[in-house]
DNA sequence: CCCATGACTAACCAGTGTTAAGTTGATGAA
DNA sequence: TTCATCAACTTAACACTGGTTAGTCATGGG
């Protein structure tokens, strides 16, 4: 089974070299800017290689889009190991942020971008983001059981906090700071996760 | 003059058809999907025509940029009246939540998309962005000084509340609220800014 | 009657996604 | 060793779309 699996194996490798590849032109040209011929051009193959590979456009970015919320599932994973409750959400944040400024191309691909095809709601595509979002809510709670937040709707403090650290990530990625100096963004987010979040710790009674 | 007023008045006229018709194929397909040619279909106009008012494509999503920033400061400056810098700080974040959610296309242009020609920074358009950032800033300076915040780094203030302000907006606008039924995103929304700001609020001493 | 102005037609040109048809070189049976 | 097969890859084209412009024409003021 030598032969089979070394094509195998090849087959892999091209389509995450196809898939390398436009998350790089993403993160250089952006937009819609990701053309086939771009991505041909820049792998050194034709145009009419990469059907060989993806049924079409859209299905390299779906694939991107799925392998996107794949690693920042992983990501937010590092924190599970934080006992306390409070920590664990300030390190969550930090963590979306850390994600979001590492990894710009995906963050703008899953949660700014025009969707490709905007009719995959209900699908597994959400679902993968569903279990991120159901990730934080459960932080969220432990605090509140914990006594660190008061026992409010568990919904709007999820989207709240959601809409923060999404804010921040989305302005520096559209470059919508131009009032922050480059070097000074990272202590200014972890300024602002403070100012937002830690300053809203309640004492425990 | 009544000859050359009547024409000048046309051009103007002319010229803003353009330019609603552009913002409102903008909401409709969103993106860069706004054509020349599905502009002047639109207006029922030739292609070239659009050409005798503006100088090229860029040219009118500049005018709406500018056109956005505009209709956003006085949008804005509604609150001003409002004398306890507490209760203008709560209308301010209401107010920037109405403004992009009742003009998304103009928001989407402002604040979220890609910018037509990133190099305009420095530029005058950023200054009408500024004018309404330094009018936050000065709202929470003076929270601050009334002993409703405590005095820490306004720069992150600013920073942090814009975010929390803006995240809502962009992940609404760019629906990735698939969670929130479309019908409670107001009152979500109003409860978010409780959650996040109304909280916040340091007693009098 | 002249011609400036505004508008239109038609085309150019550069891309873009996509596909049909051909080429080639390795594979594996005869 | 030979050679049909087959998958990988290419060439070339199709069918569009979009911005842009050159050339043309009609109308109405002077």
């Amino acid at each position: 089974m030598g032969i089979a699996e070394r094509k195998e194996k090849e087959k892999k490798e091209m389509r995450s070299l196809i898939l390398d590849t436009a998350m790089r032109l993403f993160l250089e040209k952006g937009f819609e800017k990701v053309t086939l011929r771009g991505i041909a051009e820049e792998i050194e193959y034709s145009p009419a290689t990469i059907y060989l590979y993806f049924k079409d456009k859209n299905d390299i970015l779906f694939a991107l889009h799925t392998e996107g919320f794949e690693r920042f599932y992983r990501h937010q994973q590092t924190i599970r190991t934080i006992k306390d409750p409070w920590k664990r959400l300030r390190k969550h944040a930090q963590a979306y942020m850390s994600f979001a400024l590492e990894n710009p191309e995906y963050y703008d691909l899953m949660f700014i971008m025009r969707g490709p095809g905007e009719k995959i709601k209900a699908d597994r595509e959400w679902g993968a983001g569903m279990r991120s979002y159901d990730f934080l809510k459960q932080n969220i709670q432990d605090c509140m059981e914990a006594g660190y937040l008061p026992r409010e709707d568990l919904d709007v403090a999820a989207f709240a906090i959601w809409s923060f650290t999404h804010g921040m990530a989305s302005l520096i990625i559209r470059q919508r700071c131009g009032m922050i100096p480059k070097e000074a963004i990272p202590a200014v987010v972890n300024a602002a996760v403070d100012f937002m979040i830690e300053a809203r710790k309640k004492q425990k009674q």
